[in-house]
RNA sequence: GGCCGCAUAGCUCAGUUGGCUAGAGCACAGUCCUCACACGACUGGGGUCACAGGUUCGAGUCCUGUUGCGGCCA
């Protein structure tokens, strides 16, 4: 055979590796092997990447970390499904194309119609798949490709019409109102992480709002009783004299019979038309004396109440007052005055402190953010004036207006970060909308989703096998590691609130709802068209019913139309007073086929589609076929096969969002489809892992922006896919994140990083050790036979056997454990240090004339390649296609077996040594020997003697006993050609070295023209004998202290005793060369 | 603001239920182009374990506080 190239050049390999690889199609299982019970499920669901972008580093250490699992599972017998695929990723991936196409086009999504657009985000999705998927092949993913996913295929849509109509069906949809970040430019609702905070020189605005009260004693304001319209006819003012005999502060500064007013502290006076309330904080002394009074809005002559919250900031000056230091600090009490107008329809905290206080919400702008009466707000009252003028300006005129009614009080310059939107620029206002919502508080969701963690993870008590929320009992199974995950996505479920599903683009899944509004008249229409659809044949069976008065909420069954007659009267009679009526559609063909009818017939579709993780949570779901397995080719067993996966592996961002989601949807569909009922159905997964996540030398997040990202496909180019996987997964620890100094690589100019080259440097090493092991082997020549037994070994072979044994426990255990570094490490102090340093030299002599020896070797690497294969792929195959050809005697202990198919190690079995092979008697021997060996070494080079040359080493003849067997290794290591118990001349030059308390020689150092130098050997032996002295001066100080020899275990006490006796003989050998030396 | 991490050699990181005279790789210095590997071999230098207290016979490890950094949630 061909002997191998010096260096392992991965460009050589990747290429045919991967091509048997697909051609063998190993990846892809057979689910029926796993429903007959023919072999046990491994599976593992690929975090979809969104196909924004390629794949970066981060993605290159999740992936590698699932390959590694998976791989290893593959070689022990699993059945295992790797999933690949990728999420279509709305508002990122259309925002992209958006981009693209002002620069390339000039023009904005609207110029296009809503399919053309589209049309032009799925060529873009196309091409950024494939490379995609390109970059995880290069990677060396044994993903089972032929069953590659999209989260907007077809079969993943069917599964996100089936969610949506079940959770609609079941009273967990609704519609709602919300507030969204709203670009008034492009008009439309952008995402957080599509705006950026920009500082803005503006003021504070301080106006005065007169105060009022009820003109009648026992008279109610109406918004007491309903959210309607707050009248202002039966206020009479409120008099500073009042206040004074309530004892407000400062109230008799004021004229006694003028009406009083509070001073609110605004950056929007414009947004006061829609105010529905002032608050000020229960603490402020001022509250007391206006319990009972109102604030009439000038202008627009609404009375709103003045409602206690603590979200308000006291000024400065009463927070010190009543010694709350913290609340004067805050930069905001600097500018306080103690009022906050609230305008719930306008501003995010203002909402929130609506919802506390049930107060009404007016939206007093259009979508182009300029004043409207024609949105929600309705009692204009005298500020018909403000109708139609923009912001900015209803801003100046407002205040100019209060002020000519003496009504503003002062202004002070003000600098704040404002939310700018990043495509427009225009700063983002605040939205309230018609939203859909996931009821995910309801408890079959958020609880159940808790409920499924296991027992010593979780932190809730848990009383008659039920959850303090009252939920489904848990089936205890979902575990984190690292553990403390687990309270993030506890906290996450306790504090959750009902998920907004609904996104304003155009690229995503269409909300599966069509609706209209009735009059009286139009509802016999109504109920005459769907007669004629149900004798057209339209599949009444897939829709659902649902008014916003939550009347009628139904699943129609087409077996039954009396049912769903009664349904549809049921519905008919709540619709009134123009509400709409919302149809839910269950299946895609459904939204063709009906949707058309319906449109027909004066239903709109809903325009918003699903936010992207709706489609994400069902992956684990819809990657399998659910609900319909038998509807798409390929998907018949594999949800009773591969539901539940084995590991979920994500970087710890996601756990709340996509984690928990999964978890809900997975145990409440399947639960339904149990029979067990929703949220008592299986979990995806049962562990989660939550990895680290990669950055830079600075602890900065790789990003475009800072030019420090690396991608993978560089790495894979410089120094191959194995040695990029080999270096991540050894960096993978479980506390750390990853940092990764990051480096221009001089000659193609791409960003790289020097921690790269240890997992080609150590690729290379197992190539050559591998080379190596091939030239011995191929030269000796097949041998067979019978099993080499322990009896026929050397010393050093059971020591090698017995370092194999240990290495493959220890990767088991860190596989076991998802602690790839220690898998990484133990393989690198197996091939490297043991295997290369020590055993290849030390079989050297021997090796071939002994077929035993060549057994032990070839089975050693054998095991090496196997247990390393799921971490470098490329480099074990590569090397297999060799040895796998190599024929020697079994080796008793060692279980290989051959591949499976294909003849390829990726299918091969995992190694099995059996424990009978450690030989802790062989270790330590061998160690003492190793010891002895880096002693003499350290001699040699502090003596200066030449590498090459061979010396004779002087030992006490006990000692010699005592190496025993391993003689020749100490000979080898140290270029020595003799060990004796004779001494040295004396007239020659020699170096004294200290070993176990033994003073040994080493002679014939060098020619007899070189004398040793006698100075730097006394410097070392001053220096070998203070740090023995030290360190028994260490154990002498501890023995001596009391309290150590009466409570410290009694084992360990003699461990110090021993090791100080030892350390005092040593320094006293040293000391009596040191003599000797004059 | 709440929760969760992290801080150990110049760099990147290990360090199990406290027993440590604190380890590895890279980088650095010296020697060697020894017939598997210079992407290599041998040898060496390098640390007040962020800071301050406490518990203990004994603390890198446990507790409290401080500082700095990161993440998630609000």
């Amino acid at each position: 055979m061909a002997e191998l190239p010096k260096t392992y050049t991965p460009a050589d390999h990747e290429p045919r590796i991967r091509a048997r690889w697909e051609a063998s199609k190993a990846w892809h299982p057979t689910p029926s092997n796993v429903t007959s019970g023919k072999a046990r499920p491994y599976a593992i669901f690929i975090p979809p990447p969104n196909v924004t972008a390629a794949l970066h580093l981060g993605h290159a250490l999740n992936n590698t970390l699932q390959d590694v699992l998976t791989r290893a599972h593959r070689m022990r017998g699993f059945e295992t499904l790797w999933m690949p695929g990728t999420d279509h990723a709305g508002i990122a991936t259309q925002a992209v194309v958006e981009k693209r196409v002002a620069k390339d086009e000039n023009k904005r999504r609207k110029d296009f119609t809503r399919e053309a657009f589209v049309a032009k985000i799925q060529a873009f999705k196309d091409e950024y798949e494939a490379t995609i998927t390109g970059q995880l092949k290069a990677m060396g993913c044994s993903c089972d490709w032929d069953r590659q996913r999209f989260t907007m295929d077809p079969q993943c849509v069917s599964s996100v019409y089936e969610a949506f109509f079940r959770l609609f069906r079941d009273g967990l949809i609704y519609r709602g109102k919300r507030l969204v970040n709203w670009d008034p430019a492009l008009q439309t609702a952008v995402a957080d992480d599509e705006c950026y905070d920009e500082e803005v020189d503006t003021s504070f605005w301080y106006l005065r709002y007169p105060l009022v009260q009820p003109a009648r004693p026992g008279l109610t304001f109406r918004h007491l009783e309903s959210k309607g319209k707050l009248g202002g006819d039966d206020a009479r003012p409120v008099t500073w004299g009042e206040l004074a005999r309530r004892g407000y502060p400062g109230a008799e500064a004021h004229p006694a019979d003028a009406q009083a007013t509070i001073t609110v502290a605004t950056t929007r006076p414009e947004t006061y038309f829609g105010d529905t309330a002032v608050a000020i904080n229960p603490h402020d002394p001022r509250a007391a004396a206006l319990a009972g009074f109102f604030v009439e809005l000038p202008l627009v002559g609404r009375v709103i109440p003045i409602v206690k919250d603590d979200y308000v900031v006291l000024p400065k000056a009463i927070a010190l007052q009543l010694g709350r230091t913290e609340d004067a600090a805050d930069a905001k009490a600097e500018f306080a005055s103690g009022f906050l107008k609230v305008t719930p329809a306008h501003d995010t905290n203002d909402y929130e402190l609506g919802r506390r206080h049930d107060l009404p919400v007016i939206n007093v702008m259009a979508p182009d953010a300029s004043i409207s009466d024609e949105h929600g707000w309705s009692d204009i009252g005298d500020a018909g004036m403000f109708v139609g003028k923009k912001r900015d300006e209803a801003r100046k005129m407002v205040v100019k207006e209060l002020d000519a009614r003496g009504l503003v009080e002062s202004i002070r310059p003000y600098r704040h970060s404002v939310k700018h939107s990043d495509r427009s620029k225009a700063v983002v206002e605040p939205y309230l909308s018609d939203q859909w919502y996931v009821k995910v508080t309801d408890p079959r969701l958020a609880a159940a989703a808790n409920a499924a963690l296991v027992q010593d993870q979780r932190s809730h008590p848990q009383h008659n096998g039920h959850t303090a929320h009252g939920a489904a009992p848990g089936d205890g199974k979902l575990r984190f590691i690292p553990a403390r995950y687990a309270k993030s996505y506890e906290s996450w479920h306790d504090n959750i609130r009902d998920w907004c599903i609904s996104r304003q683009l155009w690229w995503g899944h269409q909300i599966p709802v069509w609706s209209r509004t009735f009059t009286p008249a139009s509802q016999q229409s109504f109920a005459a068209m769907l007669t004629e659809a149900a004798s057209a044949g339209l599949v009444l069976a897939n829709l659902g019913f649902w008014s916003e008065d939550q009347v009628a909420v139904a699943h129609g069954d087409q077996s039954a139309p009396a049912t769903l007659k009664g349904v549809i009267d049921a519905s008919l009679a709540a619709l009134s007073s123009g509400k709409p009526l919302y149809i839910c559609v269950r299946d895609p063909a459904g939204a063709e086929a009906i949707g058309a009818y319906l449109e027909k017939h004066g239903f709109t579709r809903d325009e918003d589609v699903l936010d992207t993780w709706f489609s994400s949570a069902l992956w684990p779901l819809s990657t399998l076929g659910w609900p319909n397995p038998q509807a798409f080719a390929g998907n018949a067993g594999l949800l009773e096969a591969f539901n539940p996966s084995s590991v979920l592996c994500t970087a710890r961002e996601i756990i709340t969002l996509w984690v928990s989601r999964m978890v809900m949807f997975n145990r409440y569909f399947l639960g339904q489809d149990s029979g067990h009922g929703g949220g008592r159905g299986r979990l995806p997964f049962s562990d989660v892992l939550v990895h680290a996540v990669i950055q830079d030398e600075k602890g900065r997040k790789m990003s475009k922006s800072l030019g420090n990202g690396v991608d993978p496909l560089d790495i894979i180019d410089s120094h191959g896919s194995d040695a990029m996987r080999y270096t991540l997964a050894a960096m993978a620890t479980q506390t750390q994140d990853l940092r990764l100094p990051v480096s221009k690589d001089s000659r193609t100019g791409k960003n790289s990083s020097p921690k790269f080259d240890a997992g080609r440097n150590f690729c290379n090493k197992l190539w050559n050790a591998a080379r190596f092991t091939l030239q011995i082997l191929e030269k000796a020549g097949p041998s067979g036979g019978e099993r080499v037994e322990r009896s026929e070994l050397t010393e050093v072979d059971r020591w090698m056997l017995s370092r194999l044994c240990a290495a493959t426990e220890a990767v088991n255990a860190a596989l076991a454990n998802y602690e790839y570094a220690d898998y990484a490490t133990a393989m690198y102090d197996l091939l490297w240090r043991d295997f290369c340093d020590w055993y290849l030299e030390c079989i050297k002599p021997t090796v071939a004339t002994s077929p035993a020896q060549q057994a032990v070797l070839a089975h050693a690497l054998e095991v090496i390649i196997r247990l390393l294969h799921p971490i470098a792929p490329f480099v074990t195959e590569a090397i297999y296609e060799r040895t796998r050809q190599i024929r020697t005697r079994p080796v008793s202990g060692i279980t290989l077996g051959d591949a499976r198919t294909g003849e390829l190690l990726a299918t091969a079995h995992w190694p099995e040594v059996n424990g009978t092979l450690r030989d802790p008697a062989a270790e330590s021997h061998f160690k003492f020997a190793q010891e002895l060996a880096s002693t003499i070494n350290n001699a040699r080079a502090t003596s200066a003697v030449q590498p090459k040359r061979k010396i004779t080493l002087h030992a006490p003849a006990p000692m010699i006993a005592q190496l025993g067997d391993l003689q020749p290794v100490v000979m080898i290591m140290c270029q020595l050609e003799a060990i004796t118990s004779a001494p040295a001349d004396a007239s020659k030059p020699a170096a004294t070295l200290n070993f176990a308390s033994s003073e040994l020689k080493l002679s014939n150092l060098a020619h007899e023209a070189v004398a040793l130098d006698t100075g730097a050997e006394k410097e070392r032996l001053t220096k070998l004998i203070a740090e023995k002295r030290k360190s028994a001066g260490v154990i002498e100080a501890r023995l001596a202290n009391p309290g150590y020899a009466d409570k410290a275990p009694a084992k360990l006490v003699e461990q110090s005793k021993a090791e100080l006796a030892r350390l005092t003989a040593e320094a006293a050998a040293a000391e009596a060369s040191l003599a000797k030396l004059g």
